[in-house]
DNA sequence: TTATCTACCGTGGTCTGACCACTTTTTGAA
DNA sequence: TTCAAAAAGTGGTCAGACCACGGTAGATAA
C-alpha cells in the first residue's frame, strides 16, 4: 500500500481560489465589473483563511483579471482586455526589452489588425472610428485631448478586428508605451498630419480594403516611431565573434 | 500647516517589493535562475512583514517573473520569456476567447516572426534549427518526442527573430494551445508531411528569404490548424440585427 | 432649506507569531 | 556501505488584531 491519499484538501489554496473564481466567471455568475464578496465573508465561504484568499485574489489582480480598490471592494475587471499592466515592464527588466522592439511588435500587430478590421468591421465600428477622427481634427490644439482620441481610434480598430486576443496583446504593449509617448511634445503640424493619416486609415477600413489599411497603418506607425526617435538602431553586425551586452545573452532553450 | 508628511512609508508594500526586486534585476544583482533570500530574512531586510513580502512575491510569480518552489526557495524565472501561464486562460474565460482566435493570433505572429528570423537569424540559429529538423525526421514514429522538437523548432525561430517581446507573446499563446494540441492524435503520415514543411521553412530562413519564410510558415500553421479542426467558423453574417452570444458583447470602450 | 463638515462604517492592507508541509541534508544504525 | 530516520531549511497556512482608505449619513453651520 504505497500511498492511500483519497482526499487531498491541499492543492495550493491560491489555485483553489483562482479556479473557484474562474468557474464563477465561466458560468456567468461573475460578469465584468461585478463586485466579489468582502474578503472576510468570502474566506468563510471558501473555508480558507483570509490570508490565503488574499493570495489568490492578488494573483488574479496581477494578471489584470481583478481590480482591487482599497476601502471599496474587489471587482472583476471591465474595459478592454489587457494583460497585467506591470507585466511588460517587469518582463522587460528581466529580458532586456528595448523600446524599439516594443514598437516593432506594435507595428506588426496593429498593421495586421487594421487589415482584419477592414475585413470584418461592422457599421458600428465604422461610425465609432469616424467620430474619433472628427474629434481628432477638433482637438488639434489640445495635445492631451488629441491623444485620448488617438488611443480610442486604435482601440476601436482592435475591437473591429474580431480577435480579442490580438486586441489584448496590442493593449498591453500600447499601455506600456504610453508613458514614454506622453512625454514627447508633438508639434501642432505633426498632429494635423497624424489626423489625416488616421482619416485615410478609416477610409480604407470603411471601404473594406485590407491591404491598403495595413499599408497605411504601418506607414502611420513608422512615422510616429520616427517622430519619437525610436527606430531600430542601425544594424552593425559583428564580423565574427558576437559581442554580448549584459542582457543580450541567448537563452539556452533549456 | 495643513499637512506635514515628509516621509511616506506607505505606498503599498506590494509595489515596494515589486520595485525593489525590479531594481535588483535591472542593475544585474539578480539574474535569471538566481535564488532570492528566504522570506523571513528578506522580510527583515525590507523592514516589512513576511505577509506583505509574500504578497509582492506572489504578484511577481503570477506574471512569470519569479518561480516559487515549496520547500526549496524562490527563484528568478529563467528559460524563454513568457507571460503568466494561466494568464491567457483566465483572460479567455473572462472575455470569451475562442481557440480559433488563439490560432489566428499565432499564425499572424509566427509568420512575421519567421520573416524576421530570415532577415536577422545568425549562424548559431541556423545550426540549431537544422538539428531540430533532423531530430524531427528521426522521431516520426514517436509522437511525444516529435512534439518536443516541433516546439523547440518554433522557439528557436522566436529567438532568431531578434525581438524577445514577440517571442514572449508567441510563447504565451503556444503554451496555452499546448494542452489542446497534445490531445490530438496525429497520424504518422501527418508528421512526415509536417517535418518536410519544417525543413522548407528552415531552408528559407537559412537562405534569408523573408517573404518565402513567412509564406511557408503561414501555410504550415494553417495546415496544422485544419488538422485539428480549429478553423474560424464560417462567417454567416446576420442579415440585420446582430445576434449576440453570451460573451460576444461589444466592449463599450469605457 | 441648503451646504458643508465630521464622525462612522465597511472594506481592503498590514502585522505578529505560531504551526503545517515539502525538500534537502545530515545522522546513525544495520 | 547502505539506507532509513531525524533534523534543518524554506515556503504555505492560519488566527486575530489593528491600520488606512473611501463613501456616506448625520450633525452642524450658513
Amino acid at each position: 500500500m504505497p500511498r492511500t491519499k483519497p482526499e487531498e484538501p491541499n492543492t495550493h489554496r491560491t489555485m483553489h481560489v483562482v479556479n473557484h473564481i474562474r468557474l464563477l466567471i465561466e458560468n456567468g455568475t461573475l460578469q465584468p465589473g461585478d463586485k466579489i464578496p468582502p474578503e472576510r465573508e468570502f474566506a468563510r465561504t471558501l473555508k480558507i483563511s483570509r490570508a490565503s484568499l488574499r493570495t489568490g485574489i492578488g494573483y488574479l489582480a496581477a494578471m489584470g483579471v481583478m481590480k482591487i480598490r482599497h476601502g471599496v471592494g474587489t471587482f472583476v475587471a471591465d474595459g478592454p482586455p489587457e494583460f497585467g499592466k506591470a507585466s511588460l515592464s517587469l518582463m522587460g527588466a528581466l529580458h532586456g526589452f528595448q523600446t524599439w522592439q516594443m514598437f516593432e511588435a506594435r507595428i506588426i500587430l496593429e498593421s495586421q489588425l487594421a487589415a482584419l478590421a477592414a475585413e470584418r468591421g461592422k457599421e458600428e465600428h465604422h461610425a465609432a472610428l469616424a467620430e474619433q477622427v472628427a474629434e481628432m481634427f477638433a482637438s488639434l490644439d489640445n495635445p492631451g485631448e488629441y491623444l485620448i482620441h488617438d488611443l480610442l481610434f486604435h482601440r476601436i480598430i482592435s475591437q473591429a478586428s474580431g480577435n480579442p486576443i490580438l486586441a489584448a496583446l496590442i493593449e498591453t504593449i500600447t499601455s506600456a508605451l504610453y508613458d514614454k509617448r506622453r512625454k514627447t511634445v508633438e508639434r501642432s503640424t505633426d498632429r494635423r498630419e497624424s489626423a489625416e493619416m488616421h482619416r485615410e486609415i478609416y477610409r480604407a477600413i470603411r471601404t473594406r480594403k485590407p491591404l491598403e489599411a495595413r499599408k497605411l497603418m504601418e506607414q502611420h506607425l513608422r512615422m510616429a516611431q520616427t517622430a519619437q526617435g525610436l527606430e531600430r538602431p542601425t544594424e552593425r553586425r559583428a564580423p565574427a565573434g558576437l559581442v554580448k551586452s549584459k542582457q543580450a545573452k541567448l537563452e539556452p532553450v533549456s
